[in-house]
RNA sequence: GCCCCGAUGGUGUAGUGGCCUAUCAUGCAGCCCUGUCGAGGCUGCGACCCGGGUUCAAAUCCCGGUCGGGGCGCCA
């Protein structure tokens, strides 16, 4: 039923974007969606189009040459008496996904045959071709079909991810990634944080507890960053307050897995003056904003996905926003739910994917799991003495963030007295003088902070159901893949 | 690193020892058509991952390799 709806309506429209304010180009007067917008206003005046050929449906001395650029869809009209005759055979014999030029004068489209007793369509407009150009022809055939309805798999489109763009909702997936960073930036900026940008070339002896790619700097070695973490509490150290970066991190983990990926954006945060508690309502009130936002502005962009979703059967995705706050689950109340569903567990285990499965049978969405053991936290991670677990174990202020089965975002309050610092870092078997360009931020005053760390793709897998990260990834890297 | 599964035209698939000079869809190429719009009609094109082995006979069974998928582990 809804396959039949899918393809009746023909290829997802909501994709398009609003290109009210865009200012013609050298290859065109207008942009398709400002045609396709303006419509009756703009009957009789001439345009200069440009766009990729989605269909060209040949008819002898007649031909239907639809075009999309990244705003809109239009048809073109071609008829031989109009122009030139070897311009329209060249177009006529373009093959698909050729970037072509029309040059024309918008008309009202004749409309089209429906079936008996069903209502017209709105008008629509088209643009009666009198001279034109092809740009770039397209070999054939196309490794992905863009709006073939057949199933492709993950890896092909991969390989050929600029023609897997081109399709309506992976297209989509990705104006909503960059949306979701607007929005968030958006939020951050509205609670005072600053963008800034850390170093991802770092000297050896980070924070240990991931392995780290090995790079060649100059004459000494390096290694790619895996974290913002130490840069970021060194501008807050710095006075900087509150600071947000968005960045890559990388990890040199030979895991294969939907979540993982070894070169990853990370939306990070830390804020001065802030405790766990402080910066859980930092993150929840961005994603609240996130949503909104979507919701009010973007579910085009939505529609596009469920439209593919359901051609596959699958059930759409829904955005309302969540309510605040999130529900808070302390690490010694989510070992127990987790017990109690069956799971074998015990106070100071990792709570793995298939413990989150029984914690996400009874918080399905965003939920905090704050108050962690400390020994299960990095160095930098703060406790508070006498904050004790139900079998006698230290407490940390780290928190992670899951919706559902997924951790989302790992944060905390930060330790800012340098000797407990530095005992962490005894207490990891770390050596605390191969930190002296970070512990040496402590030693001249520091603020009590916090802050968090989230996963970009995860949160757009949340967003747009997609059931892997390599789907919100432009060019994923992971352990099988370093091209394109 | 462990366990399981898979690889058939460009793409997605059917096929479980002979019925396969291999199914279907999509695609591609050509032809017909001066208003199509999921265009239509007709005619073509194009594939068993690689290397060994078993068998009268292998897309199909076995071994090795390569690539991929799922689950787990590892993982601020």
């Amino acid at each position: 039923m809804l396959t039949e709806t899918f393809q009746r309506d023909g290829p997802a429209r909501g994709f398009m974007r609003d290109s009210t304010n865009w200012e013609p180009t050298a290859y065109r007067t207008h942009t398709i969606g400002q045609v396709v917008a303006a419509g009756e206003s703009l009957v009789g005046s001439e345009v200069t189009i440009a766009g990729y050929a989605e269909t060209v449906r040949g008819r002898g001395a007649i031909c239907f040459l639809m075009l999309r650029d990244g705003t809109g869809r239009i048809q073109a009209f071609l008829k031989k008496d109009n122009m030139d005759d070897d311009l329209f055979d060249s177009i006529q014999s373009s093959t698909r996904e050729s970037t072509i030029q029309i040059t024309g004068k918008v008309a009202k489209k004749r409309p089209p045959k429906v079936p008996e007793g069903d209502p017209l369509p709105p008008p629509e407009f088209e643009v009666n071709a009198e001279d034109g150009m092809i740009l770039a022809v397209s070999e054939t055939p196309l490794p992905v079909g863009v709006t073939d309805e057949v199933n492709v798999g993950l890896d092909v489109r991969l390989d050929n991810r600029h023609l897997d763009l081109r399709r309506a909702h992976v297209n989509a997936m990705f104006q909503l990634r960059s949306k979701v960073l607007q929005y968030g930036r958006e939020h951050l900026i509205s609670e005072g944080f600053q963008e800034i940008n850390s170093p991802k070339i770092i000297a050896a002896a980070a924070e240990g507890g991931t392995n780290l790619f090995p790079m060649k700097y100059f004459e000494t070695d390096a290694y790619l960053s895996q974290s913002p973490q130490l840069y970021k509490q060194l501008a807050v150290l710095g006075g900087l307050e509150r600071v947000f970066e968005i960045g890559a991190a990388f990890r040199a983990e030979k895991h294969d897995t939907y979540r993982h990926l070894n070169e990853f954006v990370s939306f990070d945060i830390e804020g001065a003056w802030m405790d766990d508690e402080d910066v859980m309502g930092v993150q929840e009130r961005m994603i609240s904003h996130i949503w909104c936002k979507i919701s009010e502005n973007d579910m085009g962009l939505i529609d596009a996905v469920n439209e593919y979703r359901e051609s596959q059967g699958k059930d759409p995705v829904t955005v309302e926003a969540p309510a605040l706050p999130f529900p808070r689950i302390p690490y010694c109340e989510a070992i127990d739910i987790v017990k109690q569903g069956g799971g074998e567990i015990s106070w100071g285990d990792d709570i793995e994917s298939h413990h989150c499965d029984i914690i996400a049978e009874k918080y399905p969405g965003f939920h905090f799991i704050p108050r962690w053991p400390m020994s299960m936290k990095p160095f930098y991670i703060h406790h508070k003495e006498g904050e004790e677990g139900s079998t006698g174990g230290q407490l940390s202020r780290g928190f992670d963030l899951n919706y559902g089965r997924d951790e989302m975002t790992s944060g905390g309050a930060r330790e800012h007295r340098v000797e407990v610092l530095e005992q962490n870092l005894r207490d990891v078997g770390l050596d605390p003088s191969d930190f002296t360009f970070y512990t040496d931020g402590f030693r001249y005053g520091a603020p009590p902070h916090a802050g968090w760390g989230l996963g970009v793709a995860r949160l757009l897998m949340v967003l747009t159901g997609a059931g892997n990260v390599r789907e919100v990834v432009l060019f994923p890297r992971d352990r099988s893949r370093v091209t394109p």
